[in-house]
DNA sequence: TTGTAGGCGTTATCAT
DNA sequence: ATGATAACGCCTACAA
């Protein structure tokens, strides 16, 4: 019951006692209706009692195209934010008819993660901008993928992107501390590999607002944040990047005995649960991603039926006010 | 340049001028190195200037093996430490020749996506136990699957698992409150949907420890917890399930007023970076995943190969004491 | 040293 | 209403 190889079309075809074509028309439903209902009982009972799958790989051989849609996003953050994101939109997509897949990030990036890709014949690539280059898509594009898609916050040349406004969330932060009477301002630059472009930009942003922003590098570590916050002289207004180092600054002001928001105030990014519960409660900017799978999902239907596309934004800002301002 | 239809061995050989199967030879390079230098460099170039990339539904269909490894993991945690086992697995197996994909969740068990997932003839499927029934597993191996794995706490029978020791988190922790003079234990059970299940092992290794123990239930949510809290005595030693509750009840025990460890002592698990933040400073139990990634790509390779293999543990447990104890 | 040919599982066209 | 048959892209045993 176990060595066998995997049963295919034909010998459903044997089972039920009809031809191989007939199987292949009963199980796809094809229009024409021309086949009896007992005939089709039969099939697919066949199939059923087999354990008969099709064959993904032959099926795309055949059709010229397989629905698979591949998403290849950096390994580095990976909230429950994104992790939501492409839940719905793997639910999305699949009511159009894709296979949404995920593939690792081994082949790091460039013209070799795009030949690993390609080799899959992918209808759609959804990859992180840091990850495509112009060879890259090259290749995808001769590979015959019809919709190549970055998501970043800078779009490239050549392909519709998915864009994370980060410049809107330095300058909704820096904005909101300027009207709780704040005038020096601080802006943490993550110096973590992964995150730092993005920390760049929000700061870009931060400084859109108007006012002079001192920028300053942090690595995720106590030892850190504590010597940042020895150099604080009281009356500033922070915006750390997000949330976990919002957290990693009220934990080094608490232990400093800086209050706040009296001495110092502090905003953050995402509004993660686990930030809800500091105290003080931390002011933050909510990234709100409810309209971003059903975008991407239409973006790449688009795309796959050979319209021509945009860039479309993941989200919408909101600063959500609470006691660390 | 880009509407055309994807480059073939075909094409690469009418460009180098060879037969098809040449080409076959060079880009696989097969061991009796028969073909001049000269025509494998003119293939080569011919592979490169096409943009060649092979078609992997047309390989797996002729050789009868996808060297696919699916994951279908839950979509519920998905904190940094299963991130990292992923992407180090990810490394593992591409090392050995294969390409690990991760299956979101859309389909959500059982027979249905068994199914989906077949359709690719992975050469080994990794999936959530919550999601393998017994049919689905025999869907699996009709479709010729060599390796079917579950992942979970609990084994199956007829697949080989890789176990998480939940029980041994819940009774580490006890031990550990006994140790530090606490005799009323208190343990949480999540009563969320996808954690639940760990929860209840947890409580049941709480329970290992030869001490009552009173559970919990408690929804992650800070007015749950603030009830909770009021109820308690003092004296007690609480194991929150992991570190998230515990900063939630952290929070809610400060409300109250209560201090930690000196009214109520407060024991986690992850050793998330976050909760390291807390003041006090979470104890909690770490689980170590380092050899997790090796264990597991080995135990893919020998069922691939046809061996067979008993189930294997993912962690290692260690209790890092810090000051909320 | 290189070319020819067959077949993997599907779908779809064309006869019957 | 159903059954042959060809083709998709690739690998490989065998022939030249």
């Amino acid at each position: 019951m176990s060595g066998n190889r995997p049963a295919t079309s034909m010998d459903v075809a044997r089972a039920a006692g009809v031809s191989q074509a007939t199987v292949s028309y009963v199980l796809n439903d094809r229009p024409g209706s021309r086949i009896s209902e007992e005939t089709r009982a039969r099939v697919r009972d066949a199939a059923e009692r087999l354990g008969y799958v099709p064959h993904a790989g032959a099926r795309t051989l055949r059709t010229g195209s397989s629905g698979l849609v591949l998403v290849a996003l950096p390994d580095v953050p990976q909230g429950s934010l994104a992790t939501g994101l492409l839940e719905e939109l793997d639910r999305k997509l699949g009511g159009r008819g894709y296979t949404m897949v995920q593939y690792g990030a081994r082949e790091v990036k460039g013209v070799a993660a795009a030949k690993a890709w390609a080799e899959l014949r992918p209808v759609a690539v959804l990859a992180d901008l840091a990850r495509l280059t112009g060879a890259g898509i090259e290749v995808l594009r001769a590979a015959g993928v019809k919709a190549i898609i970055g998501m970043g916050s800078e779009g490239i040349g050549g392909i519709p992107s998915v864009l994370a406004d980060h410049e809107g969330v330095g300058a909704l932060a820096v904005r909101h501390l300027m009207e709780r009477g704040r005038t020096e301002i601080v802006a943490i630059v993550p110096r973590e590999e992964g995150i730092r472009p993005m920390g760049l930009e929000r700061l870009r942003g931060a400084r859109s607002a108007g006012v002079p922003v001192r920028a300053v590098d942090l690595a995720f570590d106590e030892g850190e944040a504590a010597a940042f916050v020895a150099g604080l002289s009281g009356g500033e207004g922070v915006f750390a990047y997000n949330d976990d180092y919002a957290m990693l600054l009220l934990a080094a002001l608490h232990d400093a005995g800086l209050a706040v928001p009296g001495d110092v105030a502090v905003v953050g990014c995402d509004d993660l649960p686990l930030a809800r519960l500091t105290r003080p409660r931390l002011t933050t900017v909510r990234p709100d991603l409810s309209e971003a799978p059903a975008s991407i999902a239409t973006l790449i239907d688009r795309l796959v039926r050979g319209e021509t596309c945009g860039d479309v934004g993941i989200w919408t800002l909101q600063l959500i006010g609470r006691d660390s301002t």
